[in-house]
DNA sequence: CGAATAGTGTCTTTAAGACACTATTGA
DNA sequence: TCAATAGTGTCTTAAAGACACTATTCG
């Protein structure tokens, strides 16, 4: 068994004893879903290395020897995004994908990573070609990404769907203050769907602790100026808001 | 950094080059459930070694060089338990713990699975601390387990109860042919609530290819014989069976 | 004004829950 | 016979969906 070198920030462990396990490496891998011009996006880089050079690949890195799973999903995502802070966003386990032969230089395994952001967090500005960008999601679930991001990333998308479902989390994807038009796109958006604007409306006021009025309404725009609204205390939807079947 | 010497099995990998990244260990951790003495009980073993010794766990296991992560679950659970084959079971991914002390001897990431068995699954047979055991699962509950077994188990157990809403999966705890009182009962010990049995036994009929009748009854017991079913080819249910809320 | 979007009212349909009632067995 | 469990029918209630209608803005 060999392992090419390959150095982390400057972290490098020596190990010389016989080991009584098989080594691992653990990464964190993150599909970090965002909305903007009208469509799903998702964080990706773009690999300046062997293997996969050139394709795209979900962001991500190795798990730091004393540093915990969430810990180091949330500090990548810091890395990658110009994000303040990690407190108003959704950041969850996805899944853990750990096939002997999905990264081909050594024994990894990932530990999925999927969060929710709000059109600020624009990528970290940089010209390498691990610097992040916002790619469209339906273009990018038909491209090759690297190692088995792929499957990663569908699986996230359908986290995505199934949770806006049952949980409050589509607020996630809005800036603070928005609209309930801006709330029904992203449930269309990421289902791909249209939904009655009138019963969806009625719906949402109805969910106890989902929304809270500001009180102020929006300036511009053509037609009726909409009522503003904060996320409510709000984190399940009884009862849900449902998909089509 | 010091690891205590650990033989799983017979592999030791000897890794005498300075490696780029942190090494860890990976092992999978079960979360069986089954049904019996009309009762939820979890699978357990009695760990006869330091750390936590003397407390209960969750059986489990290192994962080998090259085997899947799927892989190793299902070997493990086939390992503990007498179950013939793990085709008629079902096993997913719970998540991932890999938090830096949580094994004080190395940095230890475990990937947890949930398994669903019906009761012919008994443990293996053995005198020694290992061997599993079937536990009652509330009194497991609120014991001190191994390691942070605890917290996944309790995951496991919200997991399993959430499930029970949209899929078919409760009739994995059933043996084959099964009444829908037996289905009823599942749904009952781990949602730990009465159901209706005249609602429950109409919304299930109603709800196409969860359950398909083998023309049989049950011979003898009190009051009129139930027909018998096998599991239908569904695997979600449109619409849930709704928990109270 | 008309087009566009916000928001309300109300009817229909679907599914959940309560519960009376019949069916078939063993003790 | 009665107690127990299986299974059906039917009414009530809650929520989803269709859609007419009013409200308020911009061009």
């Amino acid at each position: 068994m060999t392992i090419k070198g390959f150095i982390v920030k400057s972290t490098i462990v020596t190990y010389t004893r016989p080991m009584a396990f098989p080594p691992f490496a653990v990464t964190v891998d993150l599909v970090v879903f965002t909305i903007r011009d009208d469509a799903l996006h998702v964080l990706t880089i773009r690999r300046g290395e062997s293997p996969f050079k050139g394709r795209k690949a979900l962001p991500g890195g190795f798990v730091k020897v004393n540093e915990d799973l969430d810990t180091a999903a949330a500090r990548e995502l810091l890395e990658e995004t110009n994000i303040g802070s990690v407190d108003r966003l959704h950041l969850e386990q996805l899944g853990t994908y750990g096939t002997p032969k999905r990264d081909p230089r050594m024994r990894t395994v990932s530990v999925a990573y999927l969060a929710f952001a709000a059109d600020l967090a624009t990528p970290v500005a940089g010209t390498d070609a691990a610097s992040a960008q916002w790619s469209p999601l339906s273009a990018t679930l038909s491209t090759k990404m690297a190692f088995d991001h792929l499957t990663i990333l569908q699986d996230g998308l359908e986290r995505a769907r199934a949770k806006l479902e049952y949980t409050t989390l589509a607020a996630s994807f809005c800036s603070n203050p928005f609209t309930i038009a801006d709330l029904r796109h992203v449930y269309e958006l990421v289902w791909d769907t249209t939904i009655d604007p009138r019963n969806f409306h009625r719906k949402v006021l109805a969910s106890e602790g989902f929304v809270e009025p500001t009180g102020e309404h929006t300036s511009a725009g053509r037609g009726r100026p909409a009522q503003l609204f904060r996320p409510g205390p709000a984190t399940q939807l009884h009862p849900p808001v449902r998909r089509q079947h």
